[in-house]
DNA sequence: GGTTATTCGGACATTAAGATCCGATTAACC
DNA sequence: GGTTAATCGGATCTTAATGTCCGAATAACC
């Protein structure tokens, strides 16, 4: 469901979240502490900084720092700017029913889109850290998390 | 989080489900109906034979059938076969933490991988076709559901 | 002002998933 | 037994995501 793109996104954040002193890191120094690939890290973080998640600086001491505070961020807010799932033209049964009349299989598939990014949107960034910081765990009906997990598009 | 590959199997499962008079369905009006690739749904119709969720005959009047009572079936039993999640080497904050004795985080992923086969297994493929047909439906904690949307492997 | 450490961003390379093609095999029907 | 309609499975093509490279811009520090 996460591209990996969006997971190194998620880990990067978290990373600056953990690190939370005033300094500016580096993708290198970020990447070789994630294990994840430099060059494309550095996209990632090129990307986010222009999307205004993150902030960036040039030159000697420069690097990414966070934008904002991190308690107000949700998964979806950092995820979001990778996952592009829009178009849902196709009916999963086949059935050619079209997007004024949507069949119920159809819509049951809108209505999935729309649960996906709601659970992101409702769940803390800082929730990831640590089972302790789940402010209002709200319960949901197991089949619809299978229906998340659907790919949507 | 499914692949392509694992959604045209739902499907062709689905789809072998309404149909249900005895008769074996050629993968190309499968796939007409479907509307996905013919030659493509043929190979993953091929390897559901083989893993024993289909029944395959050749030559005219041929086709497929499914093996076993659709009510049996999870989710999991149909997408299983196309959906390899195994290794889970690092750590998603980038500690070099070994297999032995893994970090906090680390345990969660792995916690989290359990968590979406044992979801998956515990829905019924027939719950898809309509809101009716799920029994005993578990409510599951939200940042779960979140968990098990992050791509694991 | 020169040197160094960094981001920026475009061009390119690699890889895995997805999709296509086609000849070989097999079963039904005449 | 020949014809037809289907699966079987190997080879190959395409595409999108991922990953690499490198020159240009820029900021800090001497």
């Amino acid at each position: 469901m996460l591209s990996r793109t969006g997971l190194y996104a998620l880990q990067a954040v978290l990373y600056l979240v953990r690190q939370s002193n005033g300094d500016a890191v580096a993708a290198a120094t970020m990447a070789a502490d994630l294990g994840v690939p430099p060059n494309y890290l550095a996209k990632v973080l090129n990307r986010m900084a222009r999307s205004g998640m993150l902030t960036s600086t040039r030159g000697a001491h420069g690097g990414f720092r966070l934008a904002s505070d991190p308690g107000e961020l949700s998964v979806e807010d950092v995820v979001g700017e990778f996952e592009e799932l829009l178009p849902l033209e196709k009916c999963l049964l086949g059935g050619g029913c079209d997007p004024t009349s949507p069949c119920s299989a159809h819509r049951r598939r809108v209505e999935w889109h729309g649960v996906r990014r709601d659970i992101l949107r409702h769940t803390p960034l800082l929730s990831l850290l640590g089972p302790q910081a789940v402010p209002e765990d709200r319960e949901v009906p197991h089949h619809r998390l299978v229906e998340s997990m659907i790919k949507v598009s």
